[in-house]
DNA sequence: AATAAATTACGAAATTCTTCGTATTATTAA
DNA sequence: TTAATAATACGAAGAATTTCGTAATTTATT
């Protein structure tokens, strides 16, 4: 099991994952587009980050280059697992009935999620 | 938007759900069967959960006796909600996906889903 | 080469959450 | 009524996270 990111990391690698690798000046601009964090305290996070594994850095360069070392389907497994179990006490089907209840999705969101259930019947009609 | 609950208030939120109104000695004991834990600790959280509103408390009798202020429904929805946004980026269907295709839900989960989309469907027909 | 500009390294302050010790108050039992 | 028991109140220590100041280092400019 990967390890759950702090929500300030999680800022970051969302960055990273839409945007490629970047340096920590590149980061901290995206970030400040959201809200006014300094240079040092990003740097910092990023510092830690490379620590626990949650990305690698190229240091060829003056400026560093980071990449993340998660893809983003591991950590939201990892995210949602763990909400799973804290809050919905592992009752899978409640979650997805609030998350789909809550706010009504899109015709288009309603579609790939029907297409998935169909497919995840035949799997289950194969193993009766 | 009702306030996210940390970790532990989210533990002695669930209990309370679960069994009812309770003393500080009763959710102690259970907190218990799953971790050591001290009394005054819970007592402290339980407090501190009073003042945020996140429970009410009876002080008629010496024993204090604590209610949860929000049915499981709202605190699933707002950290359901909370975590749409920070790790799946408001991306619902994804969302869904991930919950029902790490593990492949039971028949009975399945069904319960299919009739609420099914549900959902006539909604959207309706305003269609 | 000397100065300025930009970056990383380091450490510590600030914040939030968790944990618990001690004091106080209330109840029960002897 | 006094002593023992059990509860709440209070505050502070500990731990994890976030924030940033300052120093050291590297690169670019004059």
């Amino acid at each position: 099991m990967t390890l759950k990111p702090t929500e300030s990391e999680l800022e970051i690698l969302q960055i990273l994952w839409e945007f490629g690798p970047l340096t920590v000046r590149q980061v901290n601009d995206r970030l400040n587009e959201q809200r006014r964090v300094g240079y040092t305290t990003t740097l910092k996070i990023m510092q830690i980050m490379t620590d626990k594994e949650l990305m690698t850095r190229d240091t060829e360069n003056r400026s560093h280059v980071y990449s993340p070392a998660l893809q983003p389907a591991e950590v939201q497994s990892t995210m949602l697992d763990h909400v799973l179990r804290t809050v919905f006490k592992g009752d899978r089907s409640n979650l997805v009935m609030q998350a789909l209840g809550n706010h009504a999705a899109s015709v288009e969101e309603m579609k790939e999620i029907k297409a998935l259930i169909e497919k995840l019947e035949e799997k289950q009609d194969g193993v009766l």
